[in-house]
RNA sequence: GGGGAGGUUCCCGAGCGGUCAAAGGGAACAGACUGUAAAUCUGUCGGCAUCGCCUUCGGAGGUUCGAAUCCUCCCCUCCCCA
């Protein structure tokens, strides 16, 4: 086992921030002189079983304590998830019922054990303690904080002054999530550094309850695809870790040099002396960009997908995009034909490669659309029934086949 | 309970009786350029389609030859005063 030294500097790597430091370290202290390891709480939504390149920022840093041998609890939210957590876009979220909790459980589970030792990792529902609760017991809760330190919170002091709805319940979100610490007897809570308020709520509850409070640990917020945002399943910015491999590749390739010296930083196992050679190497010339965002890329791809799936992927996107060739695996659409002939906006619209007729019309007008490696402009332009390899774009593929 | 401001196409936001499928911006998609980068520039951006037609501006009715725009009722949001 590592000093309490060494593991505090293992765990401060890349987070954000950490509150506080000093006490962080005496539990670990405490931990490593006991034995009696560490109580690690990090919570999930769950509404959001696609888990991304986002979530494993945090996962990954719990997997380090994992490795550290501290005991690491992966919270669903299955009873905050009613309210939705009211960081960034506010929408009342739709009741899940128990059966769909389970089953998003389970997509979770198949995910994050791509990055956590399942052996090692416990799963707990808050809905467990929570939906034990009587009215009585949550307006107590309630009682324990008040409306000005709410309004502290950046989030709800944004709308407030925007004039724009705040509903009652969601305050409850944050003193839940702190109550969790409570019923969790939580010594260290991960986080993204837009959960500082929930987290530092927690750290309150807890006091009053007579524990200690919990040590946070802040990751930073990965930036999603377009580079502004944080990586969000709802704004479609994501790399899902569950997604093929030659989207995850195409995904990586597609950003900015920028953000990929980001995601080296934050999420690939890149160490700092090797970034800084990158990024050293890069301005020198003696490494092309492309070249790094393809071993970033590929990277990724071996992690998720599996060993040797980086290479494979790897090899397809130089040939799709850097040759020109087809991809191995094109989907295939069944298309029934109208008669002999059939226009190709239709055929386009029927296969799924555009959303409606008018925009397959509007594609082909726009020189966008190629049948069998052959340019088509014409809006008119029919097929004889048969065997077509349609591209749309640059990476949009389709082999059409007649249905009877 | 009283007074005021609002709800517009994916988002923000103009429009306030016809010329509105609805300005502008963002997102998205396509083209050019490239490193399938990013940035930039150009185009497209409700649906069906041969002129043209159909559905859309919180909901339901109504007035008009004609409504996102006027009226009535209802639903929702915000602010101020109690």
């Amino acid at each position: 086992m590592l000093s309490a030294k060494e593991q505090f500097e293992i765990i401060k790597r890349g987070a954000a921030e950490i509150i506080v430091e000093e006490d962080l370290r005496k539990k670990l202290e405490k931990s490593a002189s006991t034995g009696k390891p560490l109580r690690i709480k990090a919570g999930f939504d769950p509404t959001a079983p696609d888990i991304h390149l986002g979530h494993t920022v945090l996962l990954n840093k719990m997997r380090q304590f994992q490795e550290l041998g501290h005991e690491v609890i992966f919270l669903i939210g299955d009873f905050t998830g009613m309210i939705g957590d009211p960081t960034g876009k506010s929408e009342t979220r739709k009741h899940l019922t128990k059966d769909e909790v389970l089953e998003n459980a389970r997509t979770y589970q198949a995910q994050i054990f791509k990055i956590l030792d399942p052996q090692k990792t416990r799963i707990v529902f808050n809905s467990e303690w929570m939906s034990k609760m009587t009215a009585e017991d949550i307006i107590q809760l309630a009682a324990r904080h008040t409306v000005a330190r709410m309004l502290e919170r950046e989030d709800f002091k944004k709308r407030y002054q925007a004039e724009l709805p705040i509903s009652i319940h969601e305050f409850l979100y944050p003193l839940i999530q702190g109550y969790d610490s409570v019923m969790l007897k939580a010594d260290v809570e991960l986080g993204g550094t837009d959960q500082k308020f929930n987290l530092l709520v927690g750290r309150e509850l807890q006091k009053e309850y007579g524990q200690e409070p919990q040590s946070i640990v802040m990751m930073p917020l990965l930036e999603g695809l377009d580079g502004v945002n944080k990586m969000s399943k709802s704004l479609g910015n994501y790399i899902g870790i569950n997604e093929p491999a030659k989207e995850i590749f195409g995904k990586v390739m597609s950003v900015s040099d920028d953000l990929m010296l980001r995601y080296y930083e934050l999420v690939s196992a890149m160490t700092f002396d090797g970034l800084q050679k990158i990024k050293a190497d890069i301005k020198s010339g003696a490494l092309h960009p492309m070249e790094a965002k393809k071993r970033l890329a590929a990277e990724m791809v071996g992690r998720f997908c599996g060993p040797g799936e980086g290479s494979k992927a790897r090899e397809e996107f130089e040939q799709v995009f850097s040759k020109k060739n087809l991809p191995d695996d094109i989907a295939v659409a069944a298309v029934a034909w109208e008669g002999e002939k059939m226009k190709l906006a239709k055929i386009m619209a029927a296969a799924g490669v555009a959303k409606s007729n008018s925009e397959a019309r509007r594609l082909i007008q726009q020189g966008a659309v190629e049948v069998n490696q052959q340019p088509m402009v014409e809006i008119d332009s029919e097929l004889g029934m048969g065997e077509y390899i349609v591209r749309v774009g640059k990476k949009r593929f389709v082999k059409v086949i007649p249905k009877k």
